[in-house]
DNA sequence: CTCGGGATGCGT
DNA sequence: CGCATCCCGAGG
């Protein structure tokens, strides 16, 4: 049994809420990863919301095709996807059976982080989650998050989405949330 | 089947 | 700013 000491396990019902609120609650959290024997562990100070079909940026609006069909299953599974060929990025599912998500995209290193976790594809190397994670369970043993006993304070920034121009009035729109000031926000 | 492009990161 | 590198979804 893998835990955290003095850290909680989140429920399924913290991802089964509306996807803007999963966000925003995903700051300060604890990304768990467990890999050969090693117990992983950063927190989580930036994120971005993909808000279903109706987003142009969210790989949802595609309609239910085999890549999507994570992102439209129950929530509290991780939706791992390659990009560029070469990298890997990391969402919550929320909601359930929505097509909406939130992607990780920075950890501040709290335990046994070997590498960079400035960015979605750099978090995803770190802590070896690839593809063959994809589809699993946020409440197994291998990858799952966590929150402390106490809230965690701290002031939270909106921008847009990173790298998603093409997506037209949905790139503008503030769905993008990080640890104002924390130095393992990704610069862009 | 071909083809265009991508929720990135790194080097120039 | 270019580019690696390969999967996916659209179209023929």
């Amino acid at each position: 049994m893998t835990a955290v000491p003095g850290w909680l396990r989140l429920p399924r019902e913290f991802y089964q809420r509306d996807t803007l609120s999963v966000a925003r609650d995903l700051l300060g959290t604890l990304l768990v990863r467990e890999h050969e024997g090693v117990l992983m562990a950063g927190r989580i100070v930036e994120v971005e919301a993909y808000l279903g079909p109706a987003d142009l940026a969210a790989h949802s609006s595609k309609g239910l095709t085999a890549r999507t069909a994570t992102m439209f299953g129950a929530a509290g599974h991780a939706y791992v996807y390659m990009i560029y060929g070469m990298h890997h990025c990391m969402n919550v599912v929320t909601e359930g059976g929505t097509g909406t998500a939130v992607l990780i995209r920075a950890l501040e290193p709290v335990c046994n982080v070997d590498g960079r976790t400035q960015g979605p594809a750099l978090l995803c190397r770190t802590l070896h989650i690839d593809r063959r994670l994809n589809g699993e369970d946020l409440l197994g043993e291998r990858l799952y998050l966590a929150a402390a006993r106490e809230p965690y304070r701290c002031r939270v920034a909106r921008r847009p989405r990173i790298g998603v121009d093409y997506a037209g009035a949905w790139a503008r729109r503030l769905l993008r949330f990080y640890v104002s000031g924390n130095p393992y926000v990704s610069r862009r």
